[in-house]
DNA sequence: AGGTATTTCACAAACGTTTTGCAAAGGCGG
DNA sequence: CCGCCTTTGCAAAACGTTTGTGAAATACCT
């Protein structure tokens, strides 16, 4: 079928080793027989098989890229720098889609059988539990966007969730604002958690101010604008929101113009990313910002590394988050 | 290091063709055995390395997604429905991204390396020539999205890009517009040519009608909005642009509001794609729908009967586009 | 030139599977 | 009870590489 090792060796007069060494670099060839085997394997269009080699050096420089965030639009921006990251050393990745999956197991045993030569989870709304499950397995891993703990199983690499609750609280204290809303993503992720327990733990230390809190069901357009829907629409919303992410907003930011109130002048939105289209000029959204290029190229740094040593003790590598200002929240009081 | 075949043999107690015999099914052997080795396949937790086997059958069950577009939203739903859609069928996505690859040799080179099976080519702004590449290298490619020639060298899956301009000049016809706009997206792509085509062709039986047009930079926020911006600040602007797609349009709106003029009293918008967005309540985007779940399904479908029949002669498949009517488009004139 | 160091290269044994040919075993009809 | 056919298990040969072990060939030193 394909042109091999052997028909260069063949061709070009050598013993299949010697090519092989000319084709992996570090290996001593003399000059002459490099030429040669060069002349061949080009006249042949030879290409080499990187299953069989990855048999026997027990490297595929396949890495899995697994997530289940197909409906975030930040997430394309992820992708886009995952794979353009691992693309540049020469790593491939091996993408995974698990939004009904509900075991891991599967996924594992999946990426087991490739011999993937670790794995990347790229999710904030993954357990811990996913990505041990990878550890357990023998799998290097790094969870990026995860949940930051101070005593993590694995790799970690994302944003500091309780101190990115604080900069929400001290943005809006600054600002003045008084009546205070929490309007987080899923309840049960522990990023959500982390960044309600970071907002009120600030906000307590302003007696005169107040805060109440909900959660909408996913991170989703309609999630968002539903559930401020229902806050606008009750006796007293507060006069500014923390929203889970800017997804959130954006569909908050929608059931407010629809109730007829304005941005910031009756409500503040803050959200959280600073995707893209937070900046279009049409949603103009005040967010906190994720760095997603430091989170990414330093999650590609560190797989990069347990490849070769994958007993590397699990670290969690945290970026601090900064806020964009936009035109959702109102200007600061001086008074 | 890791657990074997052979292993399981010993453990066993039988012979390694019967272990991999029970693995693969449609192979005879009896129930006795079978059990037996399921038993310590388990025990062991044995996995099958997939790499090994793809060296002796040739198979790999590997596909290289390939795009380049990670910026337009609407992929992340293409990607979505891609890596789903494959993993159903006991695929594995490679990930390609080329978005800053102008050579089509080097992505061709790596897949062959890693013996893919076959190539999903995702994108209306790859020339023909890229596909045709994993074409001459025998691989069997399909690409999705992608411009339908009467001749097609590879298979295509997509939409009829002329009939689509068609649609979109019939609408505006029915509600009445005079003075129409094209704003197509870059002007070198051949399914923003064969839309112009449509659009003028139809629009020609129609004496009343002026037709002008332009194209912005790229498929981005900001093209459409930078576009649009000119073409408001213009003497007389069309009374209803047709965008090249989705974003585009959405920047276009950004730039009218910006001006002062009202959509769709002033101007109107007709997108293309119907992404997940055009239908979010702040946006509201009348747009013609690509039927994206029907194009990727039968791309998956085309590429895995490729993998039986690789000469299979190329063929394009075409889905027909539908308008999906919302708030950007004046109602029809019923004079 | 003689001897030692050093480089270059061929051979063969892996890597973990699938698959083929063969033999043994077992079931069946005659 | 014998011969025939079908099922099932075994051994060995692939698949396309890398790599360790020596042998041959070249280089270097005195």
């Amino acid at each position: 079928m394909s042109v091999t090792l052997k028909h260069v060796a063949k061709k070009a007069g050598v013993s299949a080793s010697a090519v092989s060494r000319t084709f992996t670099n570090g290996a001593s060839v003399s000059d002459a027989t490099r030429r040669k085997v060069e002349r061949a394997a080009t006249d042949l269009g030879y290409t080499p098989n990187a299953l069989a080699s990855s048999l026997t050096t027990g490297r595929t420089r396949l890495i899995g890229l697994v997530s289940n965030n197909f409906h975030n639009p930040i997430f394309l921006e992820v992708f886009d720098l995952f794979t353009r990251g691992l693309q540049e050393r020469g790593l491939r990745p091996l993408l995974v889609n698990l939004s009904d999956e509900t075991d891991p197991a599967n996924s594992v045993l999946m990426l087991k059988q490739y011999s993937v030569d670790g794995v990347v989870v790229a999710s904030s709304t993954l357990t811990p539990a996913f990505s041990e499950a990878f550890k357990k397995a023998n799998i290097p891993v790094v969870h990026s966007f995860g949940r930051h703990s101070s005593t993590p199983q694995v790799h970690v690499v994302g944003i500091d969730n309780v101190e990115c609750g604080k900069i929400a609280a001290r943005e809006l204290i600054k600002r003045g604002y008084k009546r205070i809303g929490f309007m987080g993503g899923p309840a049960l992720a522990s990023s959500t958690q982390d960044r309600l327990e970071g907002f009120s733990s600030e906000l307590a230390g302003y007696p005169e101010v107040s805060l109440s809190h909900s959660f909408a069901d996913s991170y989703s357009f309609s999630a968002g604008r539903k559930e401020m829907a229902r806050l606008v629409s009750e006796d007293k919303p507060a006069e500014v929101y923390f929203c889970g992410d800017d997804v959130l907003s954006i569909g908050a930011l929608s059931a407010i113009e629809d109730s007829g109130l304005r941005v910031p002048e009756d409500i503040g939105i803050i959200g959280l990313n600073d995707m893209e289209m937070a900046g279009w000029q049409n949603i103009n959204l005040t967010t906190i910002r994720q760095p997603v290029e430091q989170i990414i190229s330093s999650s590609i740094e560190l797989i990069v590394a347990m490849l070769d040593d994958p007993e590397r003790y699990p670290e969690a590598r945290l970026f601090p988050s900064t806020v964009i200002e936009r035109g959702t929240l109102r200007a600061c009081r001086s008074e």
